[in-house]
DNA sequence: CTGAAAGCGCTTACAG
DNA sequence: CTGAAAGCGCTTACAG
């Protein structure tokens, strides 16, 4: 092996193909390429002679020409929303790994608005063997991209966005998380509760709104005047900052609720810091829940009620799922999966203190 | 466009080559591809016809065969060492997007001990023009990937581990953090620090320990009484909860040093709540620094001193760095290059409270 | 302006 | 047991 290579490319030129290789072991293209492949019917000598060239020049088949010559691509398509927020890049690392352990690849690209069509196009011209969206996209346009895919057979799957026209769809029963929630509060005692970063309107059967919606009907009482949002003041960030200014609007309201929940924890922890910073306890003086029960949630003080997604199940469920599209004729139904969420209860969650 | 394709693929079958999609328009392969590449000389007429065959079907020239015929593959390789630490994450991110502006898109896999081979060679198959390596990996296992990359004539990038052996490299100060650090920390008054995470043995010139010692010694102290490490009494997981048993264990012994400096943002969040449990007030009775100036260093009650990486700037470089590899004879000698970090003083670290 | 032919790097019948 | 030939889906000279 020469000292440093750079210096001395001639002395082991690159080989490019099986041409090359098989000019240089002294075989023919098709022995060589039987020696990789594990076909059976050569002398152990010729085996030999081919792997120890294998190993010694690192010569690699170009993958480009077996997938031309039909062997499967072995390549999934992944596009996700972003690749900030915590859960989603674990689901996308749980997934990824998941992916590997069956021999598959994955091609990941970020689906900002606008870029859909190209992404998934790029992901059609690799000949990927299916592709999966995570998180929540533009109606319209993911329906598009799914439409295509669709059209050009190619197997799909959509992680986090329920209710999408003719999508298989694996997703949170983000509804029935708010229930546990609500019933875990309203036991507490709160009648007044103040929505950080969750949207008003109910967009489908599974979503945050019906949940808080059902839950508080079940006991008689009335949306508008038990819950309260302020998101309209702030620039939408979803992160940390935008907890602690919605909670500060709060505090300079006339009117404060008994607990604030939050869209997600980054958002409660952002509240927490906000309602510390004036004074107030945790759960004493007010209650507080996040959602996705991030690792933080446990190390804040106080620690944080929270929502846990059961990511891990959730994606063994998505790459199932995905897996089992493959090789077989398309569905005439699209598959729709939902996932039970569990409310971890811990420190931040009291009883309503008395106005 | 059919109400649903899924029951009606005889409408419209898929066209899965040139030769397919130029008999459903009516011309030859060679006009179809004239058009897709944009080449002159061809009737408006023509060039109608095929766009707006191609828009209908949603055709896709095979990529596979374009790399085949000469096409550059526009995809770098990215290995990561994990997709859990933020950092590591957003440095992906960051890079990804970059890659993407510039036309390339990135085949990304989880580099873990013993696949690192396998990684390359998938890498190496799909024609990658380049490979990323993010994070800190087994010596000899990285410099045996990085020889293969070179002696294929594949340029690569190792962004943050420092020292690798011909390798091309950008890498954080990490001695000059910690001597900022500990400037900092010595001007307050502390001679006695709990290393919590942070390797005992320095292993280059940009490494932690090179600059605590070197600040240690510009004051005339001794490394070996000056600081205390823990490390050895749990499993190392370099999370949360990792630092909160680690402080547990320093409050269990007879000399409690006067601060901590935590390997990243997470040991230290973790060692803070380990001692608001123990009753004590940061900084007021012990001082905490973290590193990476994760944004829920700012978000705690006290806010953390750490460092910031400045992934940014870093990764830009890093980019840049990489491209300029391109189409140009490789370099003789291995380029690394060094970034500076910033302090970042917050709320945790205070006067060394006297004994 | 359009089409038939060669060739990119492979594998797989098919001959020897 | 090994090798020459065809063909995967493209593009690019080269003819018409």
């Amino acid at each position: 092996m020469p000292k440093n290579p750079r210096l001395k490319p001639a002395a082991s030129p690159v080989l490019r193909s099986t041409a090359d290789f098989a000019r240089h072991v002294g075989l023919a293209r098709t022995t060589v390429s039987r020696v990789i492949n594990g076909q059976p019917g050569l002398k152990q000598k010729t085996i030999d002679r081919v792997q120890r060239a294998l190993a010694e020049t690192g010569f690699t088949p170009n993958a480009h020409a077996l997938h031309l010559k039909g062997k499967r691509t072995a390549m999934v398509g992944i596009c996700m929303e972003d690749l900030l927020t915590p859960p989603a890049v674990r689901k996308l690392a749980t997934l990824q790994r998941l992916l590997r352990d069956r021999g598959f690849s994955s091609l990941i690209e970020v689906f900002t608005p606008g870029t859909g069509r190209d992404v998934v196009r790029h992901f059609l011209s690799m000949r990927v063997e299916a592709v999966v969206f995570i998180g929540h996209f533009h109606r319209e346009e993911i329906e598009a991209r799914i439409a295509e895919l669709i059209a050009h057979g190619t197997p799909h799957l959509v992680i986090d966005h329920y209710g999408l026209k003719n999508a298989n769809t694996v997703s949170l029963d983000r509804s029935a998380a708010m229930v546990a929630l609500m019933n875990h509060l309203l036991d507490l005692g709160h009648r007044s509760f103040g929505l950080l970063g969750i949207a008003r309107a109910p967009a489908s059967r599974y979503d945050r709104m019906t949940g808080i919606n059902a839950a508080l009907r079940a006991r008689g009482l009335d949306f508008t005047t038990a819950t309260l949002s302020l998101d309209h003041l702030h620039e939408r960030r979803n992160d940390f900052d935008y907890g602690r200014k919605l909670a500060a609007s709060f505090l300079a309201q006339p009117h404060r609720p008994t607990v604030f929940l939050a869209l997600n924890d980054a958002i409660a922890i952002g509240a927490l810091r906000g309602l510390q910073d004036a004074g107030l306890k945790v759960p004493r003086d007010i209650s507080l829940a996040g959602f996705n029960n991030q690792d933080i949630s446990s190390m804040t003080s106080p620690t944080l009620t929270t929502i846990d997604q059961n990511i891990e199940a959730t994606i063994a469920t998505a790459a199932d799922i995905l897996l089992a599209q493959l090789d077989v004729p398309p569905r005439a139904k699209p598959l729709v999966h939902v996932v039970a969420p569990a409310l971890v209860v811990r420190e931040s969650t009291g009883p309503a203190r008395v106005a």
